[in-house]
DNA sequence: AGATGCATGTAAATAGTTACATGATTCA
DNA sequence: TGAATCATGTAACTATTTACATGCATCT
């Protein structure tokens, strides 16, 4: 079988820089934690799964035990097949946009509180992101790690502005 | 154990009106399934547990041996509890998103490619809100379900600027 | 020596997907 | 009567989370 989006993303982080299990952790719960999060009771057995299938191999054993990977040419192709399917499979999971749908069932100032935390969540994101995107490369073209970014801003901005429309429609009106 | 998301937002349907496993499911096949989708094998199992739990109950039976489903006093309790928590969580699964990190090892023109058909995917959402739109009520506050797709709609629009933006930026550099 | 961070693993449970399986009703 | 849609379920597999478990290295 071929591997999941998890596999993927090793093989791609792996294609940038050989890494240990532990590092390839450490980027799933910051840069990566944004679209896709994992943890390392579920990376380093897949990693396993992927050298098994000789995607990935061993490299040089660190201090501690440590155990560094690289990404194998069969590995690179299956990341480019991969890489090339354009076709927008999507299935996020927005716990807090779901609950939005079932807001009405709460007091007026609770639900008014709800779309306020919002707004402070995703502004303390895009104060996150915009630090990162201080410390990149100036938006210099090719760099997908700017372009991602940048698609990480715009939604926050977009959902900060949601939030602000949301408190003022329903602002405006007395509480029931 | 208490529910799940998913087992809360069945409460959330069932708390609107009595509805069969179908109509749920069908549910979670269209307006849901843009923020948290899920598959009739999933749900009916958890409406199983919901009712083991006494959060719903079933009502009339229907013709080809459907089965409708009400919330019970106890389920609403359940479903405010949830929806009353205000911390956001998120784990959000953005594969289309996650690539971009790694659209790099791509040729230049592959790469375009992907982001016009992320663009064209998200228009092709946006349209579909839009439509959605036009047939809510006018965005008369206190209508949760509009608030919510106000969301969307701004999150599609975002997307869309983004797609085109990076189109740009890598479209005035030469193909490498 | 104790705390912190590096480093890796397994176990158990829950969640989610895909495939298999069945039968009733409605409409052309 | 054949196709589409309504309607529900189970089985097998994969993915994900949470908890348990261990040990080394560095710094104070």
């Amino acid at each position: 079988m071929t591997p999941g989006v998890l596999g993927h993303l090793l093989l791609g982080l792996l294609s940038r820089s050989e890494q240990t299990g532990y590092e390839l952790t450490r980027a799933f719960d910051t840069t990566l934690k944004n679209v896709w999060g994992a943890s390392h009771s579920q990376i380093y057995p897949e990693l396993a799964k992927l050298e098994g299938r000789g995607l990935i191999r061993k490299t040089t054993a660190g201090p501690r035990g440590s155990q560094r990977y690289a990404v194998t040419a069969e590995g690179l192709g299956e990341l480019e097949r991969w890489l090339a399917g354009t076709q927008p499979i999507e299935s996020p999971r927005l716990e807090w946009m779901a609950r939005v749908f079932f807001l009405g069932l709460l007091p007026h100032d609770r639900a008014l509180a709800y779309l306020r935390a919002q707004g402070a969540f995703h502004r303390a994101k895009l104060a996150v992101y915009e630090g990162y995107a201080a410390g990149v490369p100036p938006a210099g073209a090719r760099s997908w790690d700017r372009i991602a970014l940048e698609a990480g801003m715009r939604f926050e901005r977009a959902m900060i502005e949601w939030a602000a429309w949301a408190v003022d429609l329903l602002g405006e009106e007395p509480p029931s």
